[in-house]
DNA sequence: TGCCAAATGGTGGGC
DNA sequence: CCATTTGGCA
């Protein structure tokens, strides 16, 4: 493999970086901390960044990048990027993991080396504990002094050993730990357990610490500000002191998880214990100036030394691009948005799902409320948090199942479809093990697929595209691929039920869409989400970006208190408002509540004012 | 029936 | 963290 001299390479697949990045990016012999703003393209750096060590040789084989972020998503996603730059040799050696993915994939090689009494078995079970397990845990085991997010942080933060004894609360985590190891036959072990194992792990075991520190010299680290403690602990453990070079990206003003536990200085902490030097991206790639404008308005009331960004998108409405539309009764409010977004979409300003409604919280009741009038004007609502049997539409659309069974059905549905085809091409491979570089299993795995479309355009010939047809085709695509094979690629599937979970939740979707379609691939795009507009709470449209958000609910009704001194409430505005590439509005309902009237002033003097129900539907 | 304290739920995520 | 619901008791 040909490596680019340093002065030599450039930025893969975007026309420049901008300084900052650059530096940034050239940054190679000590820590870094990337602080920059929303739209900034901060994963996108962290992909250029990659392509750049590794293509250099800055990065050399055998050695590997190890990249951690929150979400299957981001992780994916950052794969992704750094596949499509470098040749596969190398992408190979940029190992983008979620945090618990790491922690797991550690347990799972080395947890034989966990000292006693903490050794897992090797065939443990994961478990997710939520509140009420909690409060049972307590309740049962005579501790009702102890509060439960205490003692669920206490489980997340302790480092094991726990003795049992001393305080209440450290009598209960110890006997928890116990309980888990000890459940009727099994032992049952969360990712905060499976997070403080590995920390004991690599704490006591040197020649594991120098493996890992061999391994990966260099380590990224995506949306840094939401860090809990325990995985802040758990990367010092592992990596303070062996040189390796860390490249943190966050946004410190974007810091809505605090409540769940992430840390509130994050930042402050990276850079004195990884000696790091910090470096602000200044450009908006994803918002137009006039919004930036007024970004940067909220933004320096979180931070009051933040540096105004560069707007880099081109701002392509008329009319008003920020404003708070004010109604009396929900009734109207319900009314009037869908007539507002109907005549956008009629006018082919925006298309359904270039929209998307966000709330604070109870998304549910929002969709219930709001649902009746948009069906009036032809409108779809997708409340992307709305469970299909058990599990959450959103959920459901990143699962490795739906993909996979997604494109087989786009093969099937289309004529021609060269991406869904290399697509399911690739997922067979995988799914069957098929070495690259056998041309003999290619060539099968190709035919297979060759032979499937044929049948599964058959299949959807004869089949009607009604809801009844829905459990057949998806059954056809499910038996090409083989559930057993399935449940056997992706150890999440392993249990039974975790498996129906995810197959009733795609049949059911697919059933549903299948309700007002008039095709297959009209169905498969309803699927994903196509024409529709999307409701959502503020955290799950973090990451997010749509070309006009409308903020459902500026008022101080039950759930909107919002005062200046929440940070978190603060930064949740934030984060909603930055969701927006074009236009941001929020609603306000006199039935409801009193509007938040600090909001109010904080925007007047962007020139964001009210606007009534009559003004906004007279243009 | 009315009052107060305690409990509960909501903003999320991971193989 | 906050707001709402529940339960116990007068």
């Amino acid at each position: 493999m040909t490596l680019v001299l340093r002065e030599k390479w450039k930025p893969q697949g975007v026309d420049d970086l901008e300084p900052r990045a650059w530096e940034a990016l050239r940054q190679t012999e000590r820590s870094v901390l990337v602080t920059a703003g929303a739209g900034a393209g901060k994963t996108e750096f962290l992909a250029q960044k990659a392509t750049y060590l590794l293509q250099t040789g800055l990065c050399p084989a055998p050695k590997r990048i190890l990249a951690i972020s929150f979400k299957r998503d981001a992780a994916r996603n950052l794969a992704e990027r750094v596949a499509k730059r470098c040749p596969a040799e190398q992408a190979r050696r940029f190992n983008s993991y979620t945090f618990d993915a790491f922690a797991k994939s550690l347990v799972d090689r080395f947890g034989a080396a966990v000292p006693e009494p903490y050794c897992p078995p090797a065939d443990y079970r994961i478990v997710m504990p939520g509140r009420r397990d909690y409060t049972h845990f307590l309740g049962t085991h005579g501790f009702h002094g102890v509060n439960t997010d205490t003692f669920g942080r206490a489980i997340a933060g302790a480092r094991l050993p726990v003795a049992n004894e001393g305080s209440a609360l450290q009598r209960s985590v110890a006997a928890y730990w116990h309980a888990q190891y000890n459940a009727q036959d099994e032992v049952l072990l969360s990712f905060p357990m499976i997070n403080r194992l590995v920390e004991l792990l690599i704490r006591e075991n040197p020649s594991i610490l120098k493996a890992l520190h061999l391994t990966y010299p260099v380590v990224f680290l995506d949306e840094f500000q939401d860090t809990t403690f325990a995985q802040f602990q758990l990367l010092r453990t592992a990596f303070e002191g062996s040189g390796a070079t860390f490249t943190a990206v966050g946004d410190n003003k974007q810091r809505i998880m605090v409540w769940a536990g992430a840390m509130p200085d994050a930042f402050a902490q990276f850079e004195q214990h990884f000696a790091a030097q910090r470096i602000s991206l200044v450009c908006n790639w994803r918002s137009h100036e006039d919004l930036v404008r007024i970004q940067h308005i909220i933004a320096s009331r979180i931070d009051p030394t933040v540096e105004e960004p560069e707007a880099r998108a081109a701002r392509l409405v008329d009319g008003d691009v920020a404003g708070i539309w004010e109604f009396e009764s929900e009734d109207e409010e319900s009314g009037c948005l869908a007539e507002w977004i109907e005549r956008e979409v009629r006018t082919s300003t925006v298309a359904p799902h270039d929209v998307a409604i966000l709330v604070r919280m109870h998304a549910d009741e929002v969709e219930r409320q709001l649902a009746p009038a948009f069906i009036e004007r032809g409108l779809r609502l997708r409340n992307v948090a709305r469970n299909v049997g058990d599990i959450a539409i959103q959920d459901l659309l990143g699962e490795d199942l739906t993909q996979i069974l997604l494109r087989l059905m786009r093969v099937g549905a289309a004529m021609r479809s060269p991406e869904n085809w290399n697509g399911a091409l690739l997922d067979l491979q995988f799914l069957e093990a098929v070495d690259p570089a056998d041309e003999m299993g290619q060539q099968s795995v190709r035919e297979r697929l060759q032979k499937f479309a044929r049948e599964m355009r058959r299949i959807l010939r004869h089949l009607a595209p009604v809801p009844e047809s829905a459990r057949e085709a998806a059954q056809a695509a499910l038996d090409f691929v083989g559930a057993e094979v399935l449940r056997r690629a992706f150890p999440s599937y392993q249990r039974q039920s975790d498996f129906d979970r995810v197959w009733n939740g795609f049949r059911l979707l697919l059933q549903e869409c299948l309700q007002h379609a008039e095709s297959w691939s009209g169905a498969l795009d309803e699927f994903e989400g196509l024409g529709q507009i999307a409701l959502m709470t503020i955290h799950k449209s973090k990451g997010l970006e749509f070309h006009t958000i409308i903020f459902y609910g500026l008022d101080n009704q039950s759930w909107w208190s919002l005062t200046p001194d929440r940070e978190e409430e603060l930064n949740s505005f934030f984060v909603a408002f930055t969701r927006a590439k074009q236009r941001a509005f929020f609603t306000l309902c006199t039935e409801r509540g009193q509007p938040v009237v600090w909001i109010e002033r904080l925007l007047a003097p962007a020139g964001v004012r009210r606007i009534n129900s009559v003004d906004l539907l007279n243009e």
